[in-house]
DNA sequence: ATTCTGACA
DNA sequence: TGTCAGTA
C-alpha cells in the first residue's frame, strides 16, 4: 500500500510517516516512480510507534527499542546491552512519573466536577 | 489524483 | 507538525 492508505489506516498525517522513516523508525520500500510502498506488516509497526510516541518517549529511544519490542521478543534479546537496560529502565521511570501526573490531574478533574455537579443539580 | 523532497511568515 | 512549492 502506498504513504495515503498507511495514512488512513494509521490515523497518521503523511507528512509524520515521512518524518518517521526521516528518523528512522520505519524503512519503506520504493516503487518504480519512487512511491513508497508498505506491506501489511507496517500498520502494527505505526501503531506501536504512535503509543511509545504518545507515551513520551523520544524518536531517537524508540529507534533503539522497536527491535526489542518485534515478535519474538520474550524469547531472543540478544541487544540486551547493560546500556540498553539502563535505558529502559529510565523511560520506564519517566512513564512512571507521567502517569502518577495524569492520576493527579485526572483526579483534580473528577473533583471539579463533582463540586460542579453539587452546584448546579 | 497522489506522492516526493525540501523549506519555513 | 502544518503547509506551500514544483515535480514525476
Amino acid at each position: 500500500m502506498r504513504i495515503g492508505e498507511l495514512s488512513e489506516r494509521t490515523g497518521t498525517p503523511r507528512r509524520l510517516l515521512r518524518y518517521y522513516e526521516e528518523q528512522e523508525l520505519i524503512v519503506a520500500n520504493r516503487c518504480a516512480n519512487g512511491y513508497r510502498d508498505y506491506d501489511e506488516r507496517f500498520v502494527d509497526r505505526v501503531m506501536q510507534i504512535r503509543g511509545l510516541l504518545d507515551a513520551g518517549l523520544p524518536t531517537r529511544i524508540i529507534k533503539q527499542i522497536l527491535p526489542c519490542l518485534d515478535k519474538p521478543r520474550v524469547i531472543y534479546f540478544p541487544d540486551a546491552t547493560p546500556e540498553m537496560i539502563a535505558t529502559l529502565e529510565h523511560q520506564r521511570d519517566r512513564m512512571t512519573a507521567r502517569v502518577e501526573c495524569l492520576i493527579r490531574n485526572r483526579d483534580a478533574i473528577a473533583e471539579y466536577l463533582e463540586v460542579v455537579r453539587g452546584t448546579n443539580a
